[in-house]
DNA sequence: TCACTGTAATTTTTT
DNA sequence: ATTACAGTGA
């Protein structure tokens, strides 16, 4: 494709992004105003007219789907692959580079990567050998304070507490014994992906300028969801050479509680001089009256940038609007409705606030027969039986890692009792080391009676047996080994028969994955590990109960990205949508541009619907309708009933 | 090691 | 209402 071409299917603001000097661009782009195409014909315009190699590009995603859209959608425009060009996520990006660099970001070889659950099993574990207040200092909580401490670059040596605050010494002191654990553990959660690799590239001079050197061109989609960290990752990397295109709507950041700084934006155009801002304001997606709806809203919002979305679509139909008496009416209007919809099911989507809300809209739409999908709940990766399966493959080629130790130890039962174990602990507890090696201590100098130190011989034993077993064997057999040799396929056959059948399925799919994995991978080094990051990093998607042609349910945070010409907006209630726990600013705000956001996932018709009163917590509450929808002008509305 | 019981919490979740 | 979890007794 020849650069005319390349541009010939842009708007002008769309072309002046891509075709911009080379200097810092920031593109404001509105929902459905083409971002994607924005950044890919970018990336495919500094290639084409020989601005730069593809070795010289990195993409920067939040998202797995995202990088893998834009990589395919790169090499379409090229009719070839861009070789060298990394496109990723963030943590993936930064794993790459501490699997590269291991030895200067100070970690084992055999590192592994943390998931969110791994780890709030690790924090329970250590509160629980620990004497502090289980209601101050619950796993989740403490999961919290961690991350976020990361997410803003900090490590328990740069907090300091104030004289008195006791609150915050235990959360540090505990903060420091979690990176204990996980160094002498050699493990690295999400956060620490990115915190140890913005630290690799500030403390190595060498390495750095060879990365600045080499990714002279950055791309950043979803610039708006950046945390501090990431964005001093970002800035670091740029360094004075670099040149950053970064895509962002600052009306879409809906996860500032997880650490995303919106403010990133306009300290971008501080720290950089020469920036270029270009907005994309034409919308494609939705109808003018959908946008009419979703610009009021959002006018609402102080402090914004400032678009105007515009269309050049017709008016269409005025948003509907339905005030159901329980929550029950509300899901069978919504089910007739669809019911009445001559297009296709997958174009119809049930959006709302939380995933509580889901089980009413499943129960109509089974009355109705009406086949759907939610988005949610456990992933591939997530389920039980596979992260025992792989908690042996990463005791395997890593003893030392006390959580996978823990998980399975004892899974299937082997007689290895709490008893055990916390000899096993207290040992590590008084001279270091791993549970593993406290294990073959312990047998060493025959600490336990002959019946648990039998048991904890034979599991030593196996996980040796089974590493000398699957040694050379190829990726899938090595799963299908541990399926074995375990005995956990016995173990799961004790269960109900139902969940029997779904949790062999569900293994009979791992070694398959391993499989694909091996093809698919064919000139990596050590496969069983970068299995293992890549269950870990991509765990894979959300359970969908069918693939059909079916009606779409999801929260709000979930349709992000996506589009529908139906979209039902539901539980729009005060202390619902807006939540209870966000009624004030700034969080109020964030709930706002959430709804801006289900508005304009529409394409064709959008329905608010709101209940007059709803169960929740084992009460029926009366509710009044949410404020979002009083501001959104009467004309653009039109109230319906069945 | 299990089954029962009382208690508390119950927003969103890219990696 | 539902679930998750710690504590208790057999």
């Amino acid at each position: 494709m020849n650069s005319s071409n390349l541009l010939d299917t842009l708007n002008n603001p769309q072309r002046e992004a891509v075709t911009a000097p080379l200097e810092h661009i920031l593109v404001l782009a509105g929902a459905g105003s083409g971002k994607t195409r924005c950044l890919t014909h970018r990336i495919v315009w500094l290639l084409e007219m020989d601005k730069t190699h593809s070795y010289n590009i990195l993409a920067v995603t939040f998202t797995n789907k995202a990088a893998i859209e834009m990589r395919s959608r790169i090499d379409t425009l090229l009719q070839k692959p861009a070789k060298g060009l990394w496109a990723g996520t963030f943590h993936g990006i930064a794993h790459r580079l501490l699997r590269f660099h291991w030895q200067d970001a100070n970690l084992p070889q055999a590192f592994q990567i943390l998931d969110s659950d791994d780890q709030r099993r690790t924090l329970k574990r250590l509160l629980k050998a620990s004497r502090f207040d289980e209601k101050m200092f619950s796993p989740k909580k403490v999961q919290n304070f961690i991350n976020s401490s990361k997410d803003e670059g900090l490590r328990a040596k740069d907090i300091i507490a104030d004289e008195g605050d006791g609150w915050l010494t235990s959360m540090l002191e505990i903060y420091h014994a979690y990176e204990e654990i996980c160094l002498r553990t050699g493990v690295v959660d999400f956060a620490e992906l990115l915190l140890l690799c913005y630290e690799l590239l500030r403390d190595h001079p060498p390495l750095l300028e060879h990365y600045q050197q080499r990714f002279q061109y950055i791309h950043v989609d979803e610039f708006q969801d950046t945390n501090t960290i990431q964005y001093k990752w970002l800035c670091l990397l740029a360094g004075t050479q670099g040149k950053l295109f970064v895509v962002f709507d600052d009306d879409q950041s809906v996860y500032a509680w997880r650490g995303a700084r919106v403010e990133n934006i306009q300290q971008i155009q501080t720290d950089f001089s020469d920036t270029r801002l270009v907005r994309l304001e034409q919308n494609y997606r939705s109808t003018g009256t959908i946008l009419a709806a979703a610009n009021a809203l959002i006018a609402h919002n102080k402090g914004r940038l400032g678009k105007k979305l515009w269309t050049q679509d017709k008016a269409g139909a005025p948003v509907a609007l339905y005030s159901a008496y329980t929550e029950v009416d509300e899901a069978k209007f919504v089910a007739e409705k669809i019911q009445a919809w001559q297009g296709k099911r997958r174009e119809v989507a049930i959006l709302y606030r939380t995933t509580a809300q889901s089980r009413q809209f499943e129960e109509a739409l089974l009355q109705n027969s009406m086949s759907y999908r939610i988005y949610g709940g456990l992933r591939f990766y997530e389920r039980l039986e596979i992260k025992d399966i792989l908690a042996y493959l990463r005791l395997l080629i890593h003893r030392d890692n006390d959580g996978a130790f823990e998980r399975i130890v004892n899974t299937p039962r082997r007689n290895i009792g709490n008893k055990t174990i916390d000899t096993l602990r207290d040992i590590v507890r008084s001279q270091g080391g791993s549970l593993w090696q406290a294990a073959r201590t312990v047998l060493d100098e025959k600490q336990l009676k002959a019946r648990a130190a039998n048991s904890l011989m034979a599991f030593l034993r196996l996980i040796e047996q089974m590493a000398a077993q699957i040694k050379d064997l190829p990726l899938h057999e090595k799963v299908e080994q541990v399926k074995i040799a375990t005995g956990l396929i016995i173990h799961y056959q004790k269960e109900r028969k139902e969940e029997v059948e779904r949790r062999l399925e569900n293994l009979e799919e791992l070694v398959n994955a391993a499989r694909q994995f091996e093809q698919f991978k064919r000139d990596e080094p050590n496969l069983l590990m970068a299995f293992l990051d890549h269950a870990a990093l991509e765990a894979g998607e959300r359970q969908g109960n069918s693939n059909e042609d079916c009606v779409q349910l999801m929260t709000l945070h979930a349709a992000k990205g996506l589009e529908f010409d139906n979209v039902f907006l539901c539980g729009l209630e005060e202390g619902l949508f807006p939540h209870q726990n966000s009624l004030d600013e700034p969080q109020l705000e964030e709930e706002r541009r959430l709804c801006y956001v289900g508005i304009t996932r529409a394409r064709k018709h959008l329905y608010l619907c709101h209940s007059k009163s709803r169960y929740r917590y084992g009460r029926r509450d009366s509710c009044t309708p949410s404020r979002f929808i009083g501001e959104i002008p009467p004309k653009f509305i039109r109230a319906v009933r069945l």
